[in-house]
DNA sequence: GATGCGTGGCC
DNA sequence: TGGCCAAGCAT
């Protein structure tokens, strides 16, 4: 749940999850889509079915035993370098560095690294670096240590250096070059996507939604069907033609429904959701499946979080009132 | 080796 | 508003 994933806002996911997951046995009985469900918010859903499939690898082949050996954990799916040093340390106080992108910034800093994050060679220097500071007991407090000075001192902008422990070890302190450290290469602008959705209803109070191909995006988890807006087409053209491509049918758009915004990691989207009824019967054809449920069952469906206001705002209105 | 993958907070 | 970033990993 940590990966890329602040502890603040992980914490409740985390006490929802161990509650109705206690133990590696029943999240590894339990079916997929409702480790999606509990997952809902946390984003990086591919990581949800990687520690699903990794709790029933576990179970299987280590006899319910989580693995001590970094090299063994990082088998697992969902487990890289990082990740399996940081079980290996904290978990079971393995002498193994665990390199997160706090402790890479930490040591950047302390050394005044010039090369660029990410690069070969900085990574190379970073994982030596690490080796050679690792001391010799303590390891698991080592790592909880350096990251939450990374995530309270050590920040990325504005880093408090006149509270910093490590201050006069410092050399990119000591250098003036605190605020170029890490040497961060610039990322390309992300686009921003304009795309259309139909909340297609039918009495008495069924929408229907899609389930998101296994991989990619969102993978498997449902939506209301639609898609990007092409140069030089109205919204009400963009929805028939992506409902004519997803969904093989033809639909009459009664009303607006939404315009929601968002940003995923690569781009932003405007969405325009509209009311919909379908003129042919809907076939799934990128999607896994379609489903027409009842609107007071759409908290059962794992969705994004455009989807899941969407839900909401149908699921407060209720059927009667759009139809 | 580069790219794709969510969401929320901060500025 | 948009950019940046966050306890990375898989392909």
């Amino acid at each position: 749940m940590l990966q890329q994933t602040r502890v603040n806002t992980v914490i409740p996911y985390f006490n929802r999850w161990m509650e109705r997951f206690p133990d590696l046995k029943s999240l590894a009985e339990a079916d997929e889509q409702e480790v999606l469900r509990m997952w809902e918010g946390l984003g990086y859903y591919s990581r949800a079915r990687s520690l699903h499939k990794a709790a029933r690898l576990v179970m299987e082949k280590y006899q319910g035993i989580i693995p001590h050996d970094s090299r063994v954990l990082e088998c697992l799916p969902g487990v890289g370098p990082y990740t399996a040093g940081a079980i290996a340390s904290i978990g079971y106080n393995e002498r193994t560095t665990a390199l997160d992108g706090n402790i890479r910034r930490i040591y950047a800093r302390l050394f005044d690294l010039a090369l660029p994050l990410g690069t070969k060679q900085a990574e190379q220097a970073l994982q030596q670096l690490a080796e050679e500071n690792l001391p010799s007991g303590n390891v698991g407090d080592y790592h909880e240590a350096l990251m939450d000075l990374g995530s309270l001192v050590c920040v990325p902008q504005r880093p408090d250096c006149g509270i910093c422990p490590l201050q006069r070890d410092c050399l990119a302190y000591r250098n003036g070059t605190v605020d170029t450290r890490p040497v961060i290469l610039k990322k390309e602008a992300i686009p921003h996507y304009v795309v259309t959705a139909a909340v297609m209803l039918r009495d008495p109070d069924l929408v229907l939604i899609c389930q998101r191909p296994a991989k990619g995006l969102l993978a498997g988890l449902w939506e209301f069907p639609g898609g990007k807006q092409e140069k030089g087409e109205s919204l009400e053209v963009c929805l028939e033609r992506e409902i004519m491509e997803e969904l093989g049918a033809r639909i009459e758009i009664n009303a607006e429904f939404g315009v929601y915004r968002h940003a995923y990691t690569h781009f932003r989207v405007t969405l325009h959701a509209f009311l919909c009824t379908a003129l042919d019967e809907p076939l799934a054809k990128e999607a896994q499946q379609l489903r027409w449920v009842p609107i007071a069952s759409l908290m059962d469906y794992p969705m994004g979080k455009i989807d899941r206001q969407i839900s909401r705002k149908l699921m407060e209105k209720g059927g009667n009132e759009l139809s």
